[in-house]
DNA sequence: CGCGGCGTTGAACACGGTCAATTCTTGTGG
DNA sequence: CCACAAGAATTGACCGTGTTCAACGCCGCG
């Protein structure tokens, strides 16, 4: 892991669109508290497949997604790997007040992420009510997004859970977009980071079912796949049908 | 639901060996705030089928499972239906600091609640950083049990998602014993509330395919079947071995 | 005593997993 | 820029598991 530091590391990678979570929760830090969460924060570039922290470890750092993707493994003892959640941009990791970690994480890819030290994080929540506030509000929207996936892997069959699992995806990219797919527009177009056998781990299917449940949907006429890794939404009501409402409702 | 008032109901309610994290949740409070929190606390009872909280509603109040046992629902508009999670005794539900609902919550058995007014409930926490630590505790515990059932349902296998499921009713059942097996006692004894149609919504399964999940058990001699309700746990390491470590680790 | 639920069992079939072969993509070196 | 090789994705055949639909047994209740 390349590793920056300094809170002017800090400030070229905050300036990203992303912002989110971590600007909040600095904005509402007292002068000399903020001052003093600015300067825990490093800049770190992790490469694709590295190991950010292992399955059992405790946790010694905070960390949050700048760029990039990583994803929380779980290995099987027979060699399955499972993935049981992604950490996309503006998401927090590193389980704060929170006992050791029960599973590895990992970078499925190039990822920059800011890192601060744990205790330090905790000790300067625990100064301001506030900043511990808007942190248990992430808690909460990661605990509601645990729960979507419950439904979604509970709900069987491969094809819906493709659907569901690319309608979230949407809703991340129109959330960036700020704004709805203008209609008429080359419809609505989706890049892929993962390979085929991640998605696949995610989704609790092998690569063959994912790959045929993908065609299938094209053969219906739902998506098109122009490249492995890139795909057009071409109807998002039959993808919504498709994947039986198992998505809490919440936002589109 | 039937409905009593005051502290005094709390105070016997809360006599149980729950206590929990409501008790807990008491005690970190300073003397006045202690009581303005245990005068909003009313105790319910809600009837077996009863519906507590409809999908979609905004949360109005906070409740606390002292005995009995709730489940959040999902409805497919097919029909199927859902059991995203369970609420076993000990356990808060209510949004607190968040959205609306996006499941219902039912009660799977007659079950005994306590119930506060949630805007009083979050005015109390808003005055002690301390308490609301607490509360942010109980919501990592949740999350920590979700990313476990995610896992559970990524696994596939009806008869491990059975081993895990079993394996995660004893645990809650040590530990309300506060001990271990005694070793020659007759074998673990669980106790089931639920039919085996509310099972297998759980499981993400057909009732048909859990009883035959439940047989092979039996078959393979993990578990004892003495009737649909009662059953013993043989063979707790083999039971550990066919869940095929999904569990993520933790206590026993 | 008969009805109605629920659990269990059986048979047929669909879906998804496995193994193996084939085609695409992609990155590299000529 | 093209050829080639390695890794992915896809496709096909086959099989195990789970679902579906239907029938049967058990039990509690009217």
């Amino acid at each position: 892991m390349t590793e920056v530091q300094g809170s002017d590391a800090f400030a070229r990678a905050a300036g990203q669109p992303v912002g989110g979570k971590l600007e909040r929760l600095f904005k509402v830090l007292k002068p000399d508290l903020r001052r003093a969460m600015e300067r825990i924060w490093h800049h770190e570039t992790v490469a694709e497949d590295a190991t950010l922290v292992e399955e059992g470890e405790e946790a010694r750092k905070i960390g949050y997604v700048v760029d990039g993707l990583l994803a929380m493994v779980k290995e099987l003892p027979d060699g399955r790997r499972h993935i049981i959640g992604l950490l996309t941009p503006g998401d927090l990791f590193g389980r704060a007040f929170n006992g050791p970690f029960g599973y590895r994480i990992v970078a499925l890819t190039d990822t920059d992420v800011m890192t601060a030290d744990r205790s330090k994080f905790e000790e300067i929540l625990s100064q301001s009510h506030e900043a511990e506030r808007l942190f248990l509000l992430t808690v909460l929207d990661e605990l509601d997004s645990a729960r979507e996936w419950v439904m979604v892997l509970g709900g069987a069959k491969v094809v819906e859970r493709l659907a569901s699992f690319l309608l979230i995806l949407c809703r991340h990219k129109l959330r960036e977009d700020c704004r709805m797919p203008r209609r008429g527009e080359p419809p609505l177009s989706l890049h892929l980071h993962l390979s085929r056998t991640t998605i696949a781990q995610y989704l609790g299917a092998t690569p063959e079912s994912l790959s045929r449940a993908l065609h299938k949907l094209a053969r219906d006429g739902l998506i098109r796949i122009n490249t492995p890794y890139q795909i057009d939404l071409l109807d998002l009501g039959g993808l919504v049908e498709t994947a039986g409402s198992a998505l809490l409702v919440r936002d589109l």
